[in-house]
RNA sequence: GGAGAGAUGGCUGAGCUGGCUGAAAGCGGCGGUUUGCUAAACCGUUAUAGUGCCGUCAAGGCGCUAUCGAGGGUUCGAAUCCCUCUCUCUCCGCCA
């Protein structure tokens, strides 16, 4: 959510964010009319409840002192208040939903070192490994070479839940599990604490993180519970703090949760259906940051970093973008996108995406830090990342490692994490 | 799933026979006095949000409004009475 202070006092900057962003400017315009009418409507009641409750003080005078008429006049000049007051109320009350409605549909102010451009042609690259090595042999995509292994099944994936649902078997389960035990102890090591929550989360906490605004209806939801599976735990580490007010020398507050993530993936028919890149489900390893606005840029190239560094260390070829205006996720103001190369697919494919959100989920989460003990609350800055995607980077190691004979060798790193295991071969 | 108890400010905890109670008291925090330093003692101060006016902006000042888990109701007036919901705790049952 956008600062309502600032829409009302720099409309133009709010309009040309959404500009830059490629999308419509008219909801700034709603905004500010709301905005205007709401405050109206507030003042007005604001004046009629002091009235009201200065009656009512003058009530209990005459109760003491004066006449049975005096109280009966009283009595029913707070009647005709109190219906005047209901009024202003609810003109107060459909003017702040409407306007939370428009506000709903505002996305993060876009950061002015972001690169211009409505799509992804437009990110540019920050940095990489160097260029993609030349394969070893015929590239294959994933999904054969897991077949030929016998570690993926997508078909019985199919069976259980339904398409976009998949089935790690004997090595490839290992893997899987290896992958999410090696992130967690680098995060861990890094300085990131580990989270485990729960994987349903209600309504306030999709809307914090403004995974519920109109630009992102991906989720699954609970019938009957009013819950919702976590598309990210992106969502649960944010809302760990919601409604806090932290302590400046708490900061940065740094979490690290590896959890299962949901998504419908609505719109996105026909991308992806063949493989790991695309699931319903799938799982994560995830980084979030809470900390002083003056923290945050450091901390989201800490957070890239360390989500490189896990490229680095499974020596996986990698390039990082800036996203470009158009490209930005909704609660972002800045965003680096890491993306591994997948020989099978002769493509970059994005394996982490790392972003600043400012103070735009914190003011909808109300989480916010005290600098000093007597100054006034501020929102907390929010950053998240993943560090990293575990079934994209599974993928990264069968299109990567890969050997002639159709044997997939096991990152080094890794193989603590598999009891010694340096390769699955074709059984 | 059944039965009961509860939810008040950073914390503990009064108030709950409805009317200066946004809320006692204690602790904690902050500022100060005292002190060679520290501690103790003493004094003062200490919720959040919204909004109006003043201030060229800002810092700030002066008001008003709301908030005692959430939402509704009764009443001239609700932390206090009634209803619904959520959550917490205790006991019983069931269960990974």
């Amino acid at each position: 959510m956008i600062d309502r202070n600032l829409l009302r006092e720099n409309p133009e900057r709010v309009r040309r964010s959404l500009l830059r962003r490629g999308l419509d400017a008219t909801p700034v315009d709603e905004a500010c009319a709301l905005d205007e009418r709401w405050r109206a409507a507030v003042t007005r009641a604001d004046r009629l409840k002091a009235e009201r409750n200065a009656l009512s003080a003058a009530f209990a005078q005459a109760k003491a002192s004066g006449t049975p008429a005096d109280l009966e006049r009283l009595r029913r000049r707070s009647n005709e208040l109190a219906a005047e007051v209901a009024a202003a109320e609810h003109e107060a009350r459909e003017a702040e939903r409407a306007l939370e409605q428009v506000l709903e549909q505002i996305p993060n102010l876009v950061a002015d070192e972001v690169p211009d451009g409505s799509g992804e042609e437009a990110n540019v690259q920050v940095r990489s490994s160097g260029p993609p090595p030349a394969p070893a042999g015929t590239p294959k995509p994933h999904w054969d070479i897991g077949e030929e292994l016998g570690i993926l099944d997508f078909e019985r994936g199919a069976r259980l839940a339904r398409s976009r649902f998949a089935v790690l078997v004997g090595a490839g389960a290992r893997l899987s599990r290896a992958l999410v035990d090696f992130f967690l102890a680098r995060n861990l090591a890094a300085g990131f604490t580990e989270i485990n929550p729960p994987i349903l989360v209600n309504r306030e906490s999709v809307a914090a993180t403004g995974h519920l605004s109109k630009f992102s209806d991906q989720m699954f939801s609970v019938d009957g519970a009013s819950l919702y599976l976590s598309p990210t735990a992106e969502v649960q580490l944010v809302n760990l703090h919601r409604d806090e007010i932290l302590a400046a020398s708490d900061l940065p507050k740094l979490y690290t949760a590896y959890t299962p993530c949901f998504r419908q993936e609505a719109g996105a028919a026909g991308k992806d259906t063949r493989g790991l890149i695309r699931q319903h489900q799938f799982e994560k390893v995830e980084l979030v940051a809470v900390c002083e606005p003056n923290q945050a840029a450091t901390l989201h190239e800490r957070i890239t970093a360390q989500a490189e560094s896990l490229l680095q260390a499974l020596g996986l070829p990698y390039r990082i973008m800036a996203l470009c205006a158009g490209d930005l996720g909704f609660a972002s103001r800045k965003t680096y996108d890491l993306e591994v190369w997948l020989p099978g697919q002769k493509a970059y494919r994005e394996i982490s995406s790392c972003s600043d959100c400012g103070d735009f989920q914190a003011r909808r989460a109300n989480l916010r830090f005290r600098s000093a003990p007597t100054a006034r609350p501020r929102f907390a800055h929010t950053l998240n990342g993943s560090a990293l995607a575990v079934g994209r980077t599974l993928v990264a190691i069968l299109e990567n490692y890969r050997q002639p004979d159709g044997s997939v060798v096991i990152p080094e790193v890794l193989r603590p994490y598999m009891q010694g295991l340096d390769a699955i071969r074709p059984a």
